[in-house]
RNA sequence: UGGGGCGUAGCCAAGCGGUAAGGCAACGGGUUUUGGUUCCGUCAUCCGAAGGUUCAAGUCCUUCCGCCCCAGCCA
């Protein structure tokens, strides 16, 4: 393995990696000297939508492998379709790559800053007498190409002398036809059991204004003519991609051929399913069209802007990308649940702690003085004293969780009951005394007495408490918005029910009604002051994130994720 | 159905002829002022199936089965 390079590729640093298919195959061509030992690897959306985790798995995997083989990882746009592109992507694609940790080499590239040289490869081509322009119809050639089973027609256009197919084109070029009128096609085989082979198209016209061409072209190239001759001009090492386009290496291998230029190696890999929700951009773009969530970053959203919002850390994206591995294995779903042990495992290193009361009811402690305040100085973090602490104040009356309280115990709750004592964390233990309900027979309020000598939360006898409970002081208390999310889709898959009669059915009749639960939970002060993008544990409850939605009046919280919660798995079960 | 790709545990995934890594999930237990964390332990006599080669096969050969991709003037 290569190191010292000119200029190392600036990434995340990350423990190293296992020895992947790809890092072999790199590894391999090395030592061959295949490509004089340079690793240049590249990114390459679309500005058509946000990138999503999916994406964010082949950024790990590009700027992973310069990183690692101590090559470069470039950005490039791949902005051939006008009328499916803006700057808005371009935009956040360049935030989402710079979040997740990573620097590309130089400035960012763009297939549109090659349109001028990617013709002048077209004319050539044609001189060649290996493309020509075509005026069948959009519908004619689908027919003239056969299907799986029979071999396509060639168009009677495809023999035209070489010097008619140049003038039309040029014709194209300067805007002599409307859209649809002509295109440019490659002459390979028409009978070419790849169907990609067959006489794939290679321009199109579209009167349309590019993001960044603006009027200047009238024409534009194909994904398959374009990224081949990008990568070369680049300098491309290893052209990594998704699986789906396996088909299309053998015409990648033709054009290049075909132009006699700098070739690099395609490589495909497996794109990521993730379980409980979509990672199709198509798809994405739909729930926010039609108002599904709230944006591309909506909390649910798999997008990197929304995974961010979400609370989520970079660290544990890169971690999620590295655990799944890289392979070729078509097909594969990777679980929900290994997201979330990332995230959890990041975020309960890095986050400090607090308490909130999400569905709170009143406890009445009865024998603590009506008038008297203490504030605590508790640490932000038990394990990693780093963290420092902050005040919080107690008094006679405070919030504790709905759940926290039975009035009938199942066995083994050791919360609070009647007659049952629980430690206030940090606090006092306490002794529900009373259970006080409305005329509905709700509990509206519980009637405590506490142990003075508990002060702090362990008690001089030394007798033993089993449950903590948090709580947030009543009269301190900060009315927060909480955001709940859950699974977008609660199937594994999208869609698939085992229902024969949901067959069919769009995708947006199985977006689960209870994705996102809005409370009003009570805070202990500290939090109302915690920045946007601020990320903390609420103990006992989750981790959360400060939304730039909050005000210093009323502050809003997302969940990023619940810890794990082995008591309510235990209570499913008795 | 033509071509291409892929099948190892509930989910990812190592394995490259020498006797099935690791992670997630799940399950059991210890520690614990978060029923969190952490720690210990369990979890494939078997690698899509069937034959064959070999002293030895998840790895090689044959056949079969299943899933995914390709018939855009999308990428």
């Amino acid at each position: 393995m290569s190191q010292q390079p000119e200029t190392p590729c600036a990434a995340a640093q990350e423990r190293p990696q296992g020895q992947d298919f790809l890092r072999a195959r790199i590894a391999q061509d090395n030592e061959s000297g295949r490509f004089g030992g340079r690793v240049h690897t590249r990114f390459p959306p679309e500005p058509n939508g946000y990138l999503h985790i999916g994406h964010a798995k082949s950024i790990c995997i590009n700027f992973g492998l310069a990183r690692d083989f101590g090559g470069k990882c470039n950005l490039r746009f791949d902005d051939t379709n006008p009328v499916k592109e803006d700057v808005e992507y371009v935009d956040s694609i360049q935030q989402d790559v710079r979040w997740l940790g990573f620097e590309w080499e130089g400035e960012p590239h763009y297939a549109s800053d090659y349109f001028d040289r990617l013709y002048a490869y077209a004319e050539k081509l044609i001189m060649d007498g290996k493309a020509y322009v075509d005026e069948l119809s959009a519908e004619e050639i689908r027919e003239y190409r056969g299907t799986l089973t029979r071999p396509g027609t060639p168009s009677p256009w495809r023999e035209r002398p070489a010097s008619e197919s140049l003038d039309l084109f040029r014709r194209m070029k300067a805007g002599e036809f409307p859209d649809g009128k002509l295109v440019l096609r490659a002459k390979i085989d028409m009978a070419s059991p790849n169907v990609i082979m067959r006489d794939p198209t290679l321009y199109r016209i579209r009167h349309a204004d590019h993001h960044r061409t603006g009027d200047k072209w009238c024409i534009y190239p194909m994904y398959d003519f374009t990224h081949c001759i990008s990568d070369s001009i680049e300098g491309i090492t290893h052209s990594i991609c998704t699986l789906e386009f396996d088909n299309n290496r053998e015409l990648y291998d033709w054009m290049l051929d075909a132009l006699d230029i700098y070739h690099p190696q395609q490589i495909e890999f497996a794109r990521l399913n993730l379980t409980h929700t979509l990672l199709s951009k198509r798809k994405l773009i739909q729930l926010v069209r039609e108002g599904h969530v709230r944006g591309w970053d909506d909390p649910r959203m798999p997008t990197i802007s929304g995974l961010r919002r979400r609370g989520c850390t970079p660290e544990a994206i890169r971690d999620f990308c590295s655990r799944i591995g890289v392979a070729r294995t078509a097909d594969s779903t990777v679980d929900y649940s290994l997201l979330e042990f990332c995230v959890r495992e990041h975020l309960n290193a890095v986050t400090p702690r607090c308490m909130a009361v999400l569905d709170p009811i009143r406890v009445v402690i009865e024998d603590y003085p009506e008038d008297k305040v203490e504030v605590f100085d508790l640490p932000l973090h038990p394990e990693d004293a780093s963290h420092g602490s902050r005040p919080v104040p107690f008094c006679r009356e405070l919030w504790i969780e709905r759940d926290d309280f039975r009035e009938n115990p199942p066995k083994k709750y050791y919360r609070l009951a009647p007659g049952a004592e629980v430690r206030l964390r940090y606090a006092y233990y306490i002794t529900c005394r009373e259970v006080i309900k409305d005329e509905a027979g709700n509990v509206v309020e519980l009637r405590c007495s506490h142990d003075p000598a508990s002060r702090g939360g362990s008690s001089p006898d030394g007798r033993r408490v089993k449950g903590t409970i948090h709580w947030v002081s009543a009269r301190h208390a900060r009315p927060t918005e909480v955001r709940l999310y859950d699974h977008l889709f609660l199937q594994d898959v999208p869609g698939v029910t085992g229902n024969p009669d949901d067959e069919g059915r769009p995708f947006t009749d199985f977006i689960n009604p209870d994705s996102l639960k809005i409370v009003t939970a009570m805070a202990e002060p500290y939090l109302a002051d915690l920045p946007a993008g601020g990320r903390v544990q609420f103990e006992r409850l989750g981790y959360f994130c400060s939304d730039p939605d909050g005000t210093p009046e009323k502050p809003v919280f997302n969940r990023t994720v619940t810890l794990k919660d082995s008591w309510a798995k235990l209570e499913r079960k008795l």
